[in-house]
DNA sequence: ATTATCTATAGATCTATAGATAATGC
DNA sequence: ATTATCTATAGATCTATAGATAATGC
């Protein structure tokens, strides 16, 4: 019963670093502060992680699994209107998304601890949105464009439009604006010879 | 003389902040970390910029500045290419699209110092884009989209690339993304019934 | 006088280690 | 034994203030 315990109490400190994260950076994320949370002192939370930098870890481990889950289709990839639903879904919590543009922001500064992180999981998403796409559109986009020459696009979208809706809520609505750029991508567009759906 | 010498020495002092922010974040800049830069005691800068507060502001304005000036046309819009130049532009100063980069994912977090100055900033890149974007395509733009609604999608795909490009340069070819992402913009898109050039 | 700098230092933090104590599980 | 916590504390930092010293400009 211990090792459950355990668990949860790992969890629930895993919870309070992503808020913590969230308000102040990772950088400037203090143990104390996570420890406080949850009602332990500073070293009572490296008991459960030895280092910051390991809770930094758990931390990203969580996101892997948080957007891993869920709908995929037969061959795998996801259909996009679920990717529309996850920018609406993420548009009812913040704090998520500040957590982790919080991270991004931060990961590309010298030697941080999740930059390799980042790295990877970019050529991961650009591969699977490209898939997505493909599984979509077929191979031909507007502009010419293929699925993987659109897929960082995606990325760059669904990314630049957390900042700006996190800075100022009420001025970006970011899932019209996702629902926007999908429109830009729907055949007929410039070179579009209009497509027939994927088998 | 002083009043001069007093200048470049500010100068000189911002070039190095700059640099410093880029490898560490604001929050992980230290003042003796710039200070040593330009070969200064942490105590001899203070003398400078009388907090670490005063002198992100001053290179936040010299941002302002950067980005600021350079080739309007007749009615004071930019042209369009102008902007995709620069994204090449960036595309060979990695150090200051770091600087700014970090400095915008921090800026999400609570009680940030360059917070007002980013949510303002966005407002009236927001602003100015759809000015371009009308100026150079007219009142209809593919995906029976407007200018005003447009604009968002390009911030934010001018940041986002920046990030996926700061992460794996090798792997993200940022000017080419944007041309891309510029034709699925330009006339003859889904909905677009062709459009005059603008008089 | 003002400007440019320095040394000294106060007062806060922060991460991490060492070692004690109590409770739980075999 | 192991697990969960705590107190104490070392050792680094960090920002900012106080006050000295030297040089420069009227």
């Amino acid at each position: 019963m211990a090792r459950a315990r355990s668990a949860e109490r790992r969890a629930e400190i895993v919870r309070a670093a992503l808020e913590v994260i969230a308000e102040r950076g990772y950088r400037g994320a203090s143990l104390s502060a996570v420890a406080e949370r949850v009602g332990l002192s500073q070293q009572g939370l490296l008991h459960y992680f030895p280092t910051k930098e390991a809770l930094l870890v758990a931390v990203l481990e969580e996101r892997d699994q948080w957007d891993t889950g869920g709908g995929t289709r037969s061959d795998g990839t996801w259909r996009i209107e679920l990717l529309a639903s996850l920018v609406e879904y993420n548009a009812m919590r913040p704090g998520i998304v500040q957590t982790f543009s919080a991270l991004l922001g931060e990961s590309v500064t010298g030697g941080h601890p999740a930059r390799d992180f980042f790295t990877r999981r970019y050529t991961q998403v650009r591969a699977s949105m490209a898939a997505i796409l493909r599984a979509e559109y077929g191979e031909r986009l507007p502009g010419g464009l293929t699925p993987e020459r659109a897929a960082p696009l995606l990325v760059a979208v669904l990314d630049g439009l957390q900042y700006q809706w996190l800075l100022d809520p009420d001025s970006v609505d970011m899932p019209a604006a996702f629902e926007d750029f999908l429109a830009l991508l729907r055949p007929g567009g410039p070179d579009g010879a209009p497509q027939p759906p994927p088998p």
